[in-house]
DNA sequence: GGTCACCTCGAACAGTGTGCGAGTAGTATC
DNA sequence: GATACTACTCGCACACTGTTCGAGGTGACC
C-alpha cells in the first residue's frame, strides 16, 4: 500500500482500448456499491472481481493498484459537489461546504481518505475550479485566492472527517447513541475527575435532553460562519 | 479492523498484574518508534513483537487489537500538544493549533488516523480540558464553548492532514519538490484546461518562484486569524 | 492464415490479524 | 515443602490480503 503515489492515476495516460468485457469506469461504480455497501475494509480485489463476475487479478489489467483505485473511487465521492456557476462567494463557499460534508455522509468510508488520498480527479478539479472562481470574482486577490480556499476546505474536512467517523463506527457496533452514553457515561465521569472544565460540560448537559447529532450539525454551522465572516474582514 | 470501537481501551479497567517482562507502555513506545521510523503499512504484530524480543502474539495479553493499540499509540501524539494552565483564549488557541500541527509533523504516519480514531486519551483528554477552559474564561457562553472549540480544532485537522500526507507521500517517492513539479506540470496544465481558474492560477505561479511548503505554513497562519477574528465577534 | 495487441485468469508468494491451547514461572495458601 | 492459582508467553493454524508471473484466449487487421 502507499507506495509512490506520485505519479497518481491523473498522472498516467490512460489505455484507449476496446472497450468489451470489463472496463474501468464499470470496476470504479462497482468498488462504490461495495464500499457503500459493506465498507472500507470489505473491499478486496477478490471480492470486486466476484461481484463483476471476473477474477481478482483481471482487475489489474485496468488499474494498476489498489491505491489507484482508491483514487479512483474517491473521485467519485466529489461528483455531488457541485457549485452554481455564478455565485457569490460567500453562498459559493456554504454550498461547497454542505455538498462535500453531505458527500462524506453518503460514503462514509471516504472519511479515513478524504484528506489522505491527493484529490486531482475531473471532479475534485472542477469543484475546486468553481470555488475559486467565486472567490476571485469577490475580490480576493493574489496569493489571498488560495488562502481563502483552502481555509475553507480545511474547515470542512476536518468537520466532517471525525463527525463521519464517529457515526459509521457507531453504527458497526449495532449500539444506539442513548445506549452508548450510557455505557460511556460513568468512565468519562471518572477520566474527567482532575480535568475541571470538561466535568463542568459534562454535567451540564446530563439534565437537559441534548442530540447529539444535532449538536454537531450546529456546530458546523457555527464554525464555518464564523470562518466565512473572519474571511469577509480581509476583502478590503 | 475496526469492528467495535465503543468500547475502546479507555472504556476498560486495565489489567493491574505483575508488570515484569512485556508491559502496555512498553508496547506502545515500540509501537511508536517503528511508526516514526518506517511508517504505519510497517506496523504489523509480528514485527512489533520482534522489535521487543517477544512473539507476536504475546502482545495480545497486554492489548486486545491492533485496533486498540492504535488507540493507545494515538493517544502519545497529543502528548507534546500541552497548553499553559492561563492564557488568553486567542494565544490559547493558536498555541494549541500550532502544537497539534506539529505534532502530526512529528509523527506523518497519524495524519490518517487522528480524525478517524476517537480520542478518549488521556493526553487528549488534558489538551481538550485546557483549551476549553480558556475558552470559557474568555467569556464564551452555554453551548457556544463546544461550538468554538469544535471549530478550532476542526480547521487545525483539516489544514494538518492534507499537508502532512502529501509530504510523507513524497518523501516516500525519493522524488525532490522540484522533480514533482516537473513531472506533474504538464499534466495539471492538460487538466486544467477547461477550468479557467485552476488555469490562470497556476499560471501565475509558474513564473516567480515559490515554495509551496511556505506557502502551506502561511495559509495555515491565514485560516487561523480569519476563524480566530470570526469567533471573537461572537463574544459579544 | 498469420500476427499482434488486448484482455482474462489460475497458481503461487509473502505477508497480515488473531483464536486456541499448551506450557512456564512466580506467588500465595495450607 | 507441596499444592493451587494466577499472570504471562508463544507456536501453530486459519482465513484472508495485494500482487507477480506466465500461460492462455480472442478478436481485428494485413
Amino acid at each position: 500500500m502507499s507506495a509512490k503515489p506520485f505519479s497518481s492515476v491523473w498522472t498516467r495516460e490512460r489505455k484507449g482500448g476496446r472497450e468489451q468485457g470489463l472496463s474501468r469506469d464499470q470496476i470504479v461504480r462497482a468498488a462504490v456499491e461495495l464500499l457503500d455497501a459493506e465498507g472500507l475494509d470489505a473491499l478486496s480485489m477478490r471480492k470486486l472481481g466476484a461481484r463483476l463476475g471476473a477474477g481478482a487479478t483481471s482487475l489489474y489489467w485496468h488499474v494498476a493498484n489498489k491505491d489507484e483505485l482508491i483514487e479512483l473511487v474517491m473521485d467519485e465521492v466529489y461528483a455531488t459537489v457541485v457549485l452554481p456557476e455564478a455565485a457569490d462567494w460567500r453562498e459559493a463557499a456554504r454550498v461547497f461546504a454542505y455538498a462535500m460534508r453531505q458527500a462524506v455522509f453518503d460514503h462514509p468510508w471516504s472519511a479515513s481518505l478524504i484528506g489522505v488520498v491527493p484529490a486531482l480527479g475531473p471532479n475534485a478539479l472542477t469543484a475546486s475550479d468553481r470555488l475559486m472562481g467565486a472567490f476571485v470574482r469577490a475580490g480576493f486577490e493574489g496569493i489571498d485566492v488560495d488562502y481563502a480556499m483552502t481555509a475553507v476546505v480545511s474547515y470542512t474536512l476536518g468537520a466532517t472527517i471525525p463527525e463521519v467517523a464517529f457515526l459509521s463506527s457507531l453504527e458497526a457496533t449495532g449500539k444506539s447513541m442513548t445506549e452508548l452514553q450510557a455505557a460511556v457515561d460513568p468512565v468519562v465521569m471518572k477520566l474527567a475527575a482532575d480535568r475541571p472544565n470538561l466535568l463542568e460540560r459534562y454535567r451540564s448537559y446530563a439534565g437537559q435532553d441534548y442530540d447529539p447529532l444535532v449538536a454537531r450539525r450546529l456546530a458546523f454551522e457555527f464554525g464555518l460562519t464564523a470562518l466565512l465572516d473572519g474571511l469577509g474582514t480581509r476583502l478590503r
